[in-house]
RNA sequence: CGGGGUGUGGCGCAGUUGGUAGCGCAUCUGGUUUGGGACCAGAGGGUCGCUAGUUCGAGUCUAGUCACCCCGACCA
């Protein structure tokens, strides 16, 4: 391992990979496009999903599981969708190999041809709304409120750690309602789940709003999607909740009768975040010493490092410092004491900040006889020499600072790289700085199409509490009614 | 699929006009160390991506091939 990471100015992209790795969070597997998780990172991953599976629990969701193999056919049933997805799917043909009788070689059985092909799932749709058609007769039967848990995969062209991979690791749900407003709310009240995970857990701000028709995630009526700007002035979808209409309701046939007796398609939602949560969490906060982790993701949220010469000075150590573990362990604070003997503490410093422990304390023959230690916080980088006898409440104060410190810097630095522009020139000179650029945009997909051909910047958003305001689209000069929101993104 | 680049010990790289492979980090052993990635001494580890060709001789030249990375088109 070399010791630090190169600085970002240079190279974001290379940067940013020489993170993942060094950090121990990820590394490029030798099958194509593919990822392997490092325990470190799935620990991360975990804590993610274990707070927004108790967020989807706490809005009335219940979890199930849907095959990986979705037959051809099914695909064909949404137009707008099979386009949608049909650029990027691997496809089972066979279900046998044998030994090649003349080279002895491992072959596909060409005898083991499916007569249907199986698409590896890239999103569950069709699969769960061919299901839900058994499930749903009644107005009895709605809502049905189910999100799943899995693995899809879509074949990437270019792929990058995290952001894009061939497969990845997410959770979608896929709700069905009675009326069409009723699904609305339930779009918008996941758009909001997402949103406050991503600020009250991952102390990353967003902004809520919806896609253009252009954007739109391929058979929906409505997408609303969380947005996130990264340090290198890039956005970032960082989640996306669909109004499907009664698209896949029509698509699958699945209808109810009403309680007037009446026979009635289906609504549906959709809502998905995926591993990418994991890039967006590196790109935000992280810095040259390497990941930075908020306190509530942080699978180890204190290190203590004990500072020693031979063995009795551990000890006494030791026992000066298990009653502060306990007390910590007490207050469901993650908590390691590394004694390791094998690492000197300054290497065990640079590793704890390189993975992103909020906060490390370190004690050595000094504060033993001062009754101190030392209390390193990861964000700031600060060392501050606290009294041992306050250390449990620093340790919980910190915490809750790091937490909210994190948040307000992301956000001040999205503040200051979000700009109004009014024109051509005031746009394109803003976009070559990064961030987000609010302008007026006439409402058309050929402008839209336009400006990204021109510039590569895209529409992320119209935000939901946009202003409504008259102005000038600065493309086309034509009338707009409000601002939309550009960036040049992921 | 287009443009560019790289394949050499575990990782990062050097290798000149072709002459039989070296450096840093990591690893292992012993000792001294331990408050910001320790030091000294020693040791182990590579058919140079693959295939064919040129040559007395190829990491180096030629052709082919594979893989990966970066920039586009596509996307969460």
């Amino acid at each position: 391992m070399s010791n630090k990471l190169t600085t970002r100015e240079k190279d974001y992209s290379a940067w940013y990979n020489e993170l993942v790795g060094m950090a121990n969070l990820a590394e490029h597997s030798e099958v194509r496009g593919c990822m392997v998780i490092k325990p470190h990172g799935y620990a991360i991953w975990e804590k993610m999903q274990r707070a927004l599976d108790d967020m989807f629990k706490a809005t009335g969701h219940v979890n199930a599981y849907f095959p990986l193999f979705i037959p051809k056919s099914y695909f064909s049933k949404e137009a707008s969708h099979v386009q949608g997805f049909a650029k990027e799917c691997a496809v089972v043909t066979h279900y046998r190999l044998k030994n090649d009788p003349v080279t002895g070689e491992i072959i596909v059985d060409p005898d083991a041809k499916l007569e249907e092909e199986l698409i590896v799932r890239p999103t569950s749709e069709t699969i769960i709304w061919n299901t839900y058609k058994g499930w749903i007769q009644s107005y009895r039967d709605l809502p049905i409120l189910v999100n799943q848990w899995a693995n899809v995969v879509r074949w990437e062209m270019r792929t990058r750690l995290f952001l894009r991979t061939s497969e990845f690791l997410w959770q979608e749900g896929h709700t069905a309602h009675a009326t069409s407003g009723e699904a609305v709310i339930e779009a918008e009240k996941m758009l909001d789940v997402y949103a406050t995970f991503a600020e009250e857990w991952m102390a990353m701000p967003v902004i809520r709003g919806i896609k253009t028709a252009n954007e739109r995630f391929a058979g929906a009526i409505e997408t609303y999607c969380i947005e996130a700007l990264m340090q290198d002035g890039k956005a970032l979808q960082a989640g996306t909740s669909h109004f499907l209409g009664q698209n896949f309701a029509k698509a699958f046939d699945v209808k109810f009768v009403t309680n007037e007796g009446k026979e009635e398609f289906v609504w549906a939602t959709s809502w998905g975040v995926s591993t990418r949560l994991m890039g967006a969490l590196i790109m935000t906060h992280s810095d040259d010493n390497g990941l930075v982790l908020p306190p509530k993701l942080a699978p180890i949220q204190v290190a203590i490092v004990p500072i020693y010469r031979e063995d009795e000075q551990l000890e006494q150590l030791r026992a000066k410092l298990n009653p502060l573990v306990d007390a910590l362990k007490k207050q469901g604070v993650s908590v390691v004491f590394d004694d390791d003997n094998k690492r000197k503490p300054g290497w065990k410093f640079a590793e704890y900040e390189m993975r992103g422990v909020p906060i490390r304390i370190a004690m050595g023959p000094r504060d033993l006889e001062n009754n101190t230690l030392e209390i390193a916080r990861r964000d700031t980088m600060e060392k501050t020499s606290v009294s041992f006898d306050d250390a449990l409440f620093t340790v919980q104060q910190l915490l809750t600072d790091i937490q909210q410190n994190l948040f307000n810097k992301a956000l001040a630095h999205r503040e200051a790289n979000t700009h109004k522009a009014d024109t051509w020139d005031e746009f394109t000179s803003l976009l070559d700085k990064g961030g987000f650029i609010a302008a007026h945009w006439d409402g058309t997909t050929e402008t839209e199409e336009q400006i990204k051909q021109k510039t590569k910047a895209t529409i992320r958003c119209i935000p939901l509490d946009n202003i409504k305001e008259a102005g000038k689209c600065i493309l086309s000069g034509k009338d707009s009614e409000q601002r939309v929101l550009f960036a040049r993104a992921y």
